[in-house]
DNA sequence: CCGGACTCCTGGGTGC
DNA sequence: TGCACCCAGGAGTCCG
C-alpha cells in the first residue's frame, strides 16, 4: 500500500527513465480505476515529457499536452518494462516511450487513478485545496496547533487529513504519535502546541527515514516484478497487537478510529 | 463548517 | 483442496 514514501520513490525509480522521453503511443486496458480512464487520455500520444513532480501522493507527469495525474491508490505501483515483457493481470495502462521501453500501471484493487489535465496541475480540484507537504518547512507544529483549534477529531485523524497535511497515511500516523507519545484517539482540539512539535517532528522523521530506505533499497525500476523496498523499516506498532512495546513491554493495543486500525502503546502515549 | 459513515475493489487470510 | 467469508485501505462523497 504505497504511502507518501513509496510513491517518493516510485517516482525517484521511474525518473530517470521517462526524462526526454517522448510518448509514442497509450494503451488503456482497464478504464474503470477510481475515476473512469477516458478517451482523453489519448491526447498524450506524440507528446515529449518535460518533467515530473509528486505532490501528496499525486505524480505529477508533464507534457506537451498537459499533466497526467497518476495515483496509486492502495494496490498501484508504476513500473518501466521492455515492451514484449508479458503482462501481468492487472495491467491497466500502458504508455509507450521513444526510448522503446514501456510505462506500465498496475493496480489489482482499482483504487487508483490515471488522469490527464489542461490545467496547472496545482489548481486541479483535487489538488487545489491540499495541506502542505510535510516534509517542507511550511508544515511544523504551529500548524498543526493553528489547525486543530476547537477541533474534536482525533489527533490520528487530523493528521491523516489532506487538507490540514498530505502524505500520513494510516501506518504512518499510528507511527508517528508512538514516537511523539501522543495517543491516537486524543481529541486534536486538547492538544498542546508542545505536542504538535514533537508530532510534527515524529512525521517528519518517520517519511524521511522511510524515503531514506526507500532510496537506499530503490531497485531498478525496469523489468522487476518485485516491489521496491517498501516498508523495510522496523515498525514500532503497526500491526503488532497484544505484542510488546519496544519501549516499555506493555502489550501494544488495537483500536478502531474512524474506521482505520489504529496501534497504540497504553502505557507509553497519553 | 464539522464529523462520521459510506464507497470503490481484489487478494490474502481464516475457518470449516 | 475448495469454498464462503471477512478484512484491509486512500480519499472523495454524502448526509445529518
Amino acid at each position: 500500500m504505497p504511502e507518501l514514501p513509496e510513491v517518493e520513490t516510485t517516482l525517484r525509480g521511474i525518473e530517470p527513465h521517462l526524462r526526454h522521453q517522448r510518448i509514442t503511443s497509450v494503451v488503456v486496458r482497464q478504464p474503470r480505476l477510481r475515476w473512469p480512464v477516458t478517451e482523453a487520455l489519448s491526447r498524450v500520444k506524440n507528446s515529449a515529457i518535460h518533467s515530473l513532480h509528486r505532490r501528496a501522493k499525486y505524480l505529477l507527469i508533464e507534457t506537451d499536452h498537459g499533466h497526467l495525474i497518476i495515483h496509486l491508490g492502495m494496490s498501484g505501483s508504476l513500473r518501466i518494462s521492455d515492451p514484449e515483457r508479458p503482462l501481468r493481470k492487472h495491467d491497466h495502462v500502458e504508455f509507450k516511450l521513444s526510448s522503446g521501453k514501456v510505462l506500465r500501471y498496475h493496480d489489482p484493487r482499482r483504487f487508483g487513478a490515471v488522469l490527464l489535465t489542461d490545467e496547472p496541475p496545482e489548481q486541479h480540484k483535487l489538488l487545489s485545496n491540499l495541506g502542505p507537504e510535510p516534509l517542507s518547512a511550511d508544515f511544523n507544529g504551529e500548524h498543526l496547533f493553528r489547525a486543530s483549534r476547537q477541533r474534536k477529531i482525533a489527533v490520528k485523524n487530523l493528521i491523516m487529513d489532506g487538507h490540514i497535511v498530505v502524505g500520513v497515511g494510516n501506518i504512518y500516523a499510528s507511527e508517528a504519535l508512538y514516537l511523539a507519545a501522543v495517543r491516537p484517539a486524543k481529541a486534536a482540539g486538547r492538544v498542546t502546541a508542545k505536542r504538535y512539535d514533537e508530532i510534527a517532528a515524529a512525521i517528519k522523521k518517520v517519511l524521511g527515514d522511510a524515503i531514506s530506505m526507500g532510496g537506499t533499497t530503490l531497485r531498478d525500476f525496469v523489468n522487476t516484478d518485485g516491489e521496491p523496498g517498501y516498508f523495510q523499516q522496523t515498525l514500532n506498532v503497526y500491526g503488532r497487537k497484544q505484542q510488546p512495546c519496544r519501549q516499555c513491554g506493555t502489550a501494544i493495543k488495537l483500536k478502531v478510529i474512524g474506521q482505520r486500525s489504529t496501534f497504540y502503546c497504553p502505557r507509553c502515549q497519553h
